[in-house]
DNA sequence: CGGATTTGACCAGCGC
DNA sequence: GCGCTGGTCAAATCCG
């Protein structure tokens, strides 16, 4: 599956029957705020009219996401079956693989939304008992972030510190990948990759493994009103993490060993992270609800 | 000067 | 066993 497509739904969804997209472009919705609260009196109906447009946009555009949630999900459920069935009778071509590569690629490339790899052994007890090793796997999840196609550097802003440990050039990737560990390893043992997808040299596709066990170093920085985290979540960067076997394109990377269950609560959750960073989403968010207090003033 | 980054060397897993 | 590959180490270098 080409995720060029579907990564640019950042909100870029094109909602185009509206036309109100082209009339008031979301760039200018915060503008539209910001000069609503400067001449209130004089433009408040014209404006709370655009920012009720803004925020049927909005919502429409929410709605085609959950479309598109919905649909996704009932693909990968569909694949997965698939894939299942495909293993019931060809059960000793798969799974036959060892240890860390593969377990690892099988990590990284079918297991959406970076989700455990704990339900693992719900799914082939025969597989459980070959790599129990696997149970304390850590969590392995995928973010694509689209950077500019000219910006060199390997860094995909998520509001973590990273210390770069390596860097090594791959053989299916023309593209240098860049190895990190989190700053405040070795008591956090996060470490992340990054590197370049191989389609789209603008995008960077950044995988996870484990769990930070210390508090998002942004999350102060927000609670004490600074607006630091946004620029750290750098506005376009889509953090959508369906690790959903992109890149490699064969279906074969799907896994069938994930909670199925788990991907919409991780969507959502990781969706919800997504637009809260996003610059754009906040002032329309804030357009329409001051848009509303005025209308009701 | 201390911390971060770079980069070549090294190691271990994997396929043949 | 050997070569290839990805991941990590650690000395050198950079930078604030």
């Amino acid at each position: 599956m080409d995720y060029s497509s579907w990564i640019n739904t950042s909100l870029d969804l094109n909602i185009n029957s509206h036309s109100v997209h082209e009339q008031v472009p979301k760039k200018e919705v915060e503008n539209s705020f910001f000069s609503l609260e400067m001449k209130k009196s004089s433009v408040k109906e014209e404006s709370s009219g655009a920012i009720v447009e803004e925020l049927k946009r909005v919502s429409a555009e929410n709605k085609k996401l959950t479309e598109m949630l919905t649909e996704m999900c009932e693909n990968y459920n569909t694949l997965r079956s698939n894939l299942m069935e495909y293993m019931r009778k060809n059960p000793d071509k798969e799974l036959s693989s060892s240890k860390k590569r593969k377990s690892e690629s099988s990590n990284n490339n079918s297991n959406p939304m970076g989700v455990n790899g704990n339900s693992e052994s719900s799914s082939t007890d025969e597989e459980s008992c070959k790599k129990p090793k696997e149970e304390i796997k850590p969590k392995v999840s995928r973010v694509f972030a689209r950077t500019e196609a000219s910006d060199t550097s390997l860094i995909v802003k998520d509001g973590y510190q990273w210390r770069k440990y390596g860097q090594k050039v791959t053989r299916d990737n023309p593209s240098p990948r860049a190895y990190f560990k989190c700053s405040f390893a070795p008591s956090c043992p996060v470490k992340k990759k990054v590197q370049r997808s191989v389609d789209d040299q603008s995008v960077l596709v950044a995988t996870y493994e484990g769990e930070h066990n210390h508090p998002h170093p942004s999350q102060m920085e927000v609670t004490t009103g600074t607006n630091r985290s946004m620029a750290l979540a750098s506005a376009p960067t889509v953090t959508l993490d369906w690790s959903k076997s992109k890149s490699t394109t064969d279906s074969k990377n799907v896994n069938p060993k994930i909670d199925s269950p788990q991907v919409p609560q991780i969507l959502v959750e990781q969706m919800a992270t997504s637009l809260t960073k996003d610059p754009n989403f906040r002032a329309a968010l804030v357009a329409a609800i001051s848009g509303k207090m005025l209308h009701n003033n």
